[in-house]
DNA sequence: GACTCGAATTATGAATTCAGAATTCAATCC
DNA sequence: GGATTGAATTCTGAATTCATAATTCGAGTC
């Protein structure tokens, strides 16, 4: 989420960010990266010692953080790296699918010809790590493929909402359960993606991508599903 | 029995919420009323006079509000309350959109049956201020309903969501810019979502819901853009 | 032996202080 | 007269300090 916008009259050259955006960054990659995990407690000082930072830029860090759902913030009580529940998971798929759904119909109108062949491309690699696989390299050019059209839509909103409410899902979204049918439709659904892409279809990619996305969630869903109960 | 017992997962009950919350409520609503216009240069000991509150927390709830996109906060050089550019608003909408696209799927499935009639009742009363003529009965009346269909999708994380892009168009949705004839058709299209949510049909309200919040959303662009051209 | 109460400790919340960057404005120079 | 420089002022950024709430831990009690 944008906090240091550009500054809109001559863009800032040398403003570099506020030191709480930095630790705001910092911290929400040690919990994308899984390095701090859900439910776990935010000690400030650790942070602080680690960051090398005062508690002042840390707790505006925080709030940060708090505003993008990504830690609970409890009055008097600290902070702790939010876990969602399977309800509150289940609930954020819909929303991300309809995102990715208008990021398909925006991208189908504005992407640029060298945007498509770029999607294309990754489209082909993504079938030879099926081929081969190789599952780590499918997640990773995967991954590429959607941050492509939803920068291809062209629609700051949408990315940051987006951004916003994937983060949410964080951790589930890395669990890499696939099975072999369903990623064999996955890589299918990818395939046809990129044709209504090439074909600048937008009734089709819309819909498209918000049921791959659909699809793709509620395989997760039922995997993390199964995980937990044999916990 | 024992009050004194740690309280974890319930907790919210007594506790009042950070200062810094408070104050970004009310800078929340400052902003959204109109009370501080787009582009206005926010003064930090003004606004700290103002709450009777000190700097920190004033300034960890506009780390928040930057968060939700509501100000700007440029380094070393102050905060301003956000001025979206018409491409900026342009691409809120489909965003906007599709979320209140999906709050109608899940509202058709989720509404108890006393929510459906509760929208009904609104609905009636709408009528009855297109008839009346009343355009801020109207706002008002399509304000609830809205809010209405998103507390019936039970969906937390599309409220917020919800919210957030919202909160980013704020002021252009409250310019009461209604052409008769766009007004006539939205209150046929309020009456057409009535109907499809009392008839819990999910594949009809959802995209009536989405085109319908897309239609006024191009008639405000629309107007926002004749209005801008005379300033 | 478990529970309760309460002092000591620790962590969080908020104000204050200190440091540094940006803006203002007047004096100077061309 | 207009532009430019630089000191004074003002504002923002971040660390520190102070206040207060929560937690821990041990003594005492039933």
């Amino acid at each position: 989420m944008n906090v240091d916008r550009p500054v809109p009259e001559q863009a800032g050259l040398l403003a570099r960010p506020a030191l709480a955006v930095q630790v705001a960054d910092a911290l929400r990659n040690l919990i994308l990266e899984g390095e701090l995990k859900g439910g776990e407690k935010i000690r400030e000082i650790e942070l602080t010692e680690r960051f090398g930072v005062s508690r002042t830029p840390l707790r505006e860090a925080m709030k940060i953080l708090a505003a993008e759902g990504l830690i609970d913030l409890i009055p008097n009580r600290g902070a702790t790296v939010a876990r969602r529940s399977d309800a509150e998971l289940a609930d954020a798929f819909p929303v991300l699918a309809a995102l990715e759904g208008i990021a398909g119909t925006q991208a189908a109108e504005r992407a640029t010809d060298a945007e498509i062949a770029e999607i294309g491309r990754l489209t082909a690699r993504l079938r030879a790590a099926v081929e081969a696989g190789d599952r780590p390299g499918y997640f990773e050019i995967n991954q590429q493929i959607h941050a492509a059209i939803l920068a291809a839509s062209r629609n700051e909103v949408l990315a940051r909402t987006h951004a916003t409410v994937a983060g949410q899902i964080h951790r589930a979204r890395y669990q890499a359960n696939l099975t072999r049918s369903r990623w064999e439709k996955a890589m299918a659904e990818h395939e046809r993606i990129a044709e209504a892409l090439a074909a600048r279809d937008a009734a089709t990619l819309g819909p498209l991508l918000r049921d791959h996305m659909m699809a793709k969630l509620t395989a997760i869903l039922g995997a993390r599903r199964d995980k937990t109960a044999t916990d």
